[in-house]
DNA sequence: CAGTGAGCGAGCTTCCGCTTGACTT
C-alpha cells in the first residue's frame, strides 16, 4: 500500500523495485532442464500468440486483456479527505483473468510483466503486481517497441523496476478524470434531465460541435466577383483559360473592367516555370486511418476500427491503436525490397518519421501491414480494402519525392494593373503518387490545378473570346465529421487512439450531437458576361449549405455545454488536457507529487461545483424565457424537458391554481433561436381542421412529429407543409394518398388462409404470415399470380433455413 | 408508431483508458 504513497524519484530508485533488480537470477539459471517456466504476461491476446512463437517452448505468453484493476465504476472511490487515495477493485468481468494469471503465476520461476511501455502500460504492469500477489525476487518488467525476435530477446536481456512515477502519473490522470466526470454529471441528472454525463474527454467534445455550429449561424456570407477570360491563341483555335488576379467587390467594378476590356489588347507577359516536390503522408496513425478511410472508403471511425481489429487478430497488420509514426527497422527492410523490386530504385527513399509529442513513448509502431510484401489477403471486401489502404500508404511513406512542374502564364491587359493569370501544373516525375495520394475534405479543391497549359510565347498577343464574372461567397465554416472530430481531438491532445471512437458514440448515444444531414438553400448569384462587344447580365440559383452525415448539435447538448461553460470554465478550456498533460509529466519525471497536483486541481474545480449547485437550487438549467401570452398573460418558455426540447404556458411553481400548458418544439427548431409567436403557435396544436366524410380532421404532432387524424387513422404530414397552416383540402389529400397506399399494399389475399398475405413494402413484394415476413424470390414468381400453395412452400422453406444471421445494433441496457 | 411533461418520490444514472468477447432480443 505504501507504494501509491507520495514515492520520491530516490525512494524508487534506492527502494522497494530496486530488489526486483537486486536479487535477479542470473539468465543462464533458467535455461536449466526443468526450469521452463517463465510466464510473460501482455496486454493482448493476439500480442501473445505472436510473441510465444518467438520466445519458444520454455515461456508461456498470457494476456491481461487491459487493465485488470479499476475503481469501482459505481461509487467516486477516490477518498478526497484523504490524500486521495484510490479504492481499487477487479471488475466482475475480468475475475476469470485474474484467477488464471494467479494460477500461473504461481507455478512459474520467473514472471516477466510486458504490458506497453507508457503510462497506462506501466499502471496495467504494476496492478498485476499487487493483485497477483508477485514477489520481488522473480519479477521483472520488461519493454519492447515492436514485435519482433530481435526486439523482445533484447528486452529479455535488459529489465527494468516498475517504474512507480509512471505509475503515479497513471493513478493522478485516473483520479482526476473520475472527479471530473461523477462531480459533473449528477449536477446534470439534477437541473437537465437523468442519466446525462460530463467528463474531460466528452464535454470538450461537444464544445467544439456546438462552437462551430453557432460559427456557422453567425456566418454572413461577402459576394464578390470571380473573373475568368477565354483567349484565343494566334493559331485560331487553341484556348487559354485564365482568371483574373484579385476578385472585383461589386456590379459597378465589373461593369467597369467589362468596358474597359472591350477596347484593351491582351499580351503575354510573363511565363514562369518552377519545379515543385511533394512528399509523402507518414504512415498511419489510428487518427489518420480513420480520416482517410472515411475519406476514400467511406467507413465511420468505429467500423474502421472494427475491420483493422479484425486484420490484427489474423496478424495482417500491426496494432490498430497507435499514435506512433515509428516503423520497425524490418518494415523498413521489406518496404525497401518490395518497392526496389516493383518499381525500381529511382522510387525508392528512405524516411523516418518523428511522432509529433516530444515526450511521448512509443509504445506501438505505426499502423503498417506485418508483411509488406503481401499484397493479397483473404478476407472479406471491406477487410481487403482497408488493408490495401494500409499497405499503400506504408508503402508510399518510404518512396521517392513527386517532382512536378508549375507554370504560370500572366496576361496584361493593356492600360491596367490586373493581369488575368493562368496556372497548371505537371507531373514530372510521379514518385509516391503512383501509389498513395492522400485525400482532403476541402470542399473547394480548386478545379484549376493540375492542367496542362497550351504553348505560348511571350509577348504575343492574344485575342480575347470573352470573360465572364461570376459571383461567388465566401464559405462558411465545415460542419465536423466524425473523422475530423477526431483530428481535431488529437490536435488539442484530448482523447487516445483507444478513447476516439468511444468518444464519438458517447455524445451521440447522450443525445448531446446528431449525426445527420442538412438541407440547403438557394441562392441566386449573378454573372455578368462581355462577348465580343456585349455585356451581359443573368442570374442563376445554386444550393448551398447541405450536408451529409455531419455532427450537429441538439439543444440538449447546447445547453448542457452552455451551463459547463459558465461554471466550470477549467475543465472546458481547450487547453485544460494539454495542461494536465504537462503536470502528469512532470509526476513521471518525479518533480511532482501526484497526490499534490490532484489537491491543486480539487482546491480550485470543487468549490465551483458547490456553486453551481448553490445558484441553481430552484432554477433549471437552459430554460429562456420568451415572455407574456398576450391571452392569459402567463409566462411562456422554453426548456429541456423530459422528451425533449418543449414549450410551456404558465409555471406550477408560481402558479398552484392552473396547470401549466405544454408543447413540443417542432424538428427544426431550437431552444435557443425559438421567437414567443412561433412559440404561441405550438400551442394551437391540436388543431381541428373541420369534417371529411362525416369525421373530423384533426391535425396534431406526435413522437413522430406532425401528423393527420381522421376516422381512428393516422398519416403523418411531410416535411414540405408546415403543420400550422395545413388546410383541410391539403389534408385530404393525404388521407386519401394514404388509402391508395394502403389498396396497393395488398397485392393478394387468400380466403382459405386469411393469416396469408402478399403485400407491397419498401423493397418489393413479400409475403407476410403469422407476423413473420418471408422474402419471394425475384426469378420465377408473378406476385400477383402465385397461389397459396406456392406461398406455403417458400414460408416452409425459409423456415428450414436458419434464419438470416442479423447485425448485433448495441448492446441494450 | 402517434396527444407524454407538476404533484409524493425509492433508487438508478456518470468519468477515461487499457483490452476483447457474447446476448441472440
Amino acid at each position: 500500500m505504501y507504494l501509491c504513497t507520495n514515492v520520491r524519484k530516490e525512494k524508487i530508485r534506492f527502494g522497494y523495485f530496486e530488489d526486483i533488480l537486486v536479487h535477479l537470477h542470473p539468465i543462464s539459471n533458467l535455461e536449466g532442464a526443468n526450469m521452463q517456466k517463465n510466464l510473460v504476461i501482455v496486454e493482448s491476446p493476439a500480442k501473445a500468440k505472436t510473441i510465444e512463437k518467438f520466445l519458444g517452448k520454455d515461456f508461456h505468453v498470457l494476456s491481461s486483456y487491459g487493465h485488470i484493476r479499476d475503481l469501482n465504476a459505481k461509487t467516486l472511490s477516490v477518498d478526497v479527505e484523504h490524500g486521495y487515495a484510490p479504492q481499487y477493485v477487479v471488475p466482475a468481468d475480468k475475475e476469470k483473468v485474474v484467477e488464471t494469471l494467479q494460477a500461473e503465476a504461481k507455478s512459474a520461476e520467473v514472471i516477466w510483466l510486458a504490458s506497453d511501455e507508457d503510462r497506462e502500460g506501466e499502471a496495467i504492469s504494476w496492478h498485476l503486481y499487487e493483485v497477483l500477489g508477485l514477489k520481488p525476487e522473480n519479477t521483472r518488467r520488461i519493454v519492447f517497441h515492436e514485435i519482433t525476435k530481435t526486439a523482445i530477446l533484447h528486452a529479455i536481456e535488459t529489465p527494468r523496476a516498475i517504474d512507480m512515477n509512471l505509475v503515479n502519473a497513471q493513478q493522478a490522470r485516473r483520479v482526476l478524470d473520475r472527479i471530473v466526470g461523477f462531480e459533473l454529471s449528477p449536477i446534470l441528472w439534477k437541473k437537465v434531465r437523468p442519466s446525462l454525463s460530463a467528463g474531460r474527454v466528452q464535454s470538450v467534445a461537444v464544445r467544439l460541435i456546438v462552437d462551430r455550429e453557432r460559427a456557422i449561424n453567425e456566418f454572413v456570407p461577402e459576394p464578390s466577383f470571380r473573373v475568368i477570360a477565354n483567349f484565343i491563341l494566334p493559331d485560331g483555335t487553341t484556348i487559354l483559360k485564365a482568371e483574373l488576379d484579385r476578385r472585383l467587390k461589386n456590379k459597378e467594378e465589373v461593369y467597369a473592367f467589362l468596358k474597359a476590356c472591350q477596347s484593351a489588347t491582351f499580351t503575354i507577359e510573363n511565363i514562369t516555370r518552377k519545379p515543385t516536390r511533394r512528399s509523402p503522408a507518414p504512415p498511419f496513425t489510428t487518427s489518420t486511418l480513420q480520416q482517410e478511410a472515411a475519406l476514400k472508403l467511406g467507413y465511420s471511425v468505429s467500423q474502421t476500427m472494427r475491420i483493422a481489429q479484425m486484420l490484427y487478430e489474423s496478424g495482417l497488420i500491426t496494432y490498430m491503436r497507435t499514435d506512433s509514426f515509428n516503423l520497425s527497422d524490418l518494415a523498413l527492410g521489406t518496404a525497401k525490397e518490395t518497392i526496389l523490386n516493383t518499381y525500381g530504385e529511382k522510387y525508392y527513399k528512405f524516411r523516418q518519421y518523428h511522432t509529433k509529442n516530444k515526450g511521448a513513448q512509443e509504445a506501438h509502431e505505426a499502423i503498417r501491414p506485418t508483411y509488406i510484401a503481401n499484397a493479397e489477403i483473404k478476407g472479406t471486401e471491406q477487410e481487403k480494402r482497408l488493408y490495401n489502404l494500409i499497405r499503400k500508404r506504408t508503402i508510399a511513406c518510404q518512396m521517392a519525392d513527386a517532382e512536378l512542374e508549375r507554370t504560370t502564364i500572366s496576361v496584361s491587359i493593356g492600360g491596367m494593373t490586373e493581369r488575368f493569370v493562368a496556372s497548371g501544373e505537371v507531373v514530372v516525375f510521379d514518385g509516391f503518387l503512383q501509389v498513395y495520394k492522400e485525400s482532403t475534405d476541402d470542399e473547394n479543391e480548386n478545379e484549376t490545378e493540375n492542367k496542362l497549359l497550351p504553348r505560348v510565347n511571350l509577348h504575343e498577343e492574344l485575342r480575347m473570346q470573352g470573360i465572364v464574372a461570376t459571383e461567388r461567397f465566401t464559405q462558411r465554416p465545415a460542419r465536423y465529421t466524425e473523422a475530423s472530430l477526431v483530428r481535431q481531438l488529437e490536435n488539442l491532445g484530448i482523447g487516445r487512439p483507444s478513447t476516439y471512437a468511444p468518444t464519438i458514440q458517447t455524445v451521440l448515444n447522450r443525445g448531446y450531437v446528431v449525426k445527420g444531414d442538412k438541407e440547403g438553400k438557394e441562392r441566386t448569384y449573378a454573372i455578368i458576361s462581355l462577348s465580343g462587344d456585349t455585356i451581359q447580365e443573368s442570374s442563376k440559383t445554386e444550393i448551398i449549405g447541405a450536408d451529409r452525415n455531419k455532427l450537429m448539435p441538439t439543444d440538449i447538448g447546447i445547453v448542457v455545454n452552455d451551463f459547463l461553460m459558465e461554471y466550470f470554465q477549467l475543465v472546458m478550456d481547450y487547453n485544460f488536457t494539454a495542461n494536465v498533460e504537462k503536470e502528469l509529466d512532470a509526476i513521471a519525471e518525479g518533480e511532482e507529487d501526484w497526490t499534490k497536483v490532484i489537491d491543486g486541481f480539487y482546491k480550485i474545480f470543487h468549490p465551483t461545483v458547490e456553486e453551481a449547485i448553490a445558484i441553481h437550487k430552484d432554477h433549471r438549467i437552459g430554460e429562456r424565457m420568451l415572455g407574456n401570452d398576450p391571452k392569459s398573460g402567463k409566462p411562456v418558455f422554453v426548456k429541456i424537458g423530459r422528451f425533449g426540447p418543449m414549450a410551456q404556458i404558465g409555471d406550477s411553481k408560481t402558479d398552484k391554481e392552473e396547470k401549466p400548458q405544454f408543447a413540443t418544439l417542432m424538428k427544426g427548431q431550437s431552444i435557443e433561436t425559438i421567437t414567443l409567436d412561433e412559440a404561441l403557435k405550438l400551442f394551437e396544436l391540436p388543431r381541428t381542421l373541420g369534417e371529411f366524410e362525416g369525421k373530423t380532421v384533426v391535425v396534431g404532432v406526435g413522437r413522430f412529429g406532425p401528423f393527420i387524424r381522421h376516422d381512428g387513422k393516422f398519416v403523418s404530414i411531410p416535411k414540405t407543409l408546415n403543420p400550422l397552416s395545413i388546410s383541410l383540402d391539403e389534408a385530404v389529400t393525404l388521407i386519401q394518398e394514404k388509402r391508395t397506399q394502403e389498396e396497393q399494399r395488398h397485392i393478394k389475399t387468400f380466403e382459405e388462409e386469411p393469416e396469408l398475405e402478399i403485400l407491397n413494402g419498401r423493397f418489393g413484394p413479400y409475403i407476410a404470415y403469422k407476423g413473420k415476413n418471408y422474402k419471394i424470390p425475384k426469378s420465377g414468381y408473378t406476385p400477383t399470380e402465385m397461389t397459396l400453395e406456392e406461398c406455403l412452400a417458400l414460408v416452409k422453406e425459409a423456415e428450414g433455413k436458419p434464419a438470416t444471421k442479423r447485425r448485433v445494433v448495441r448492446k441494450k441496457k
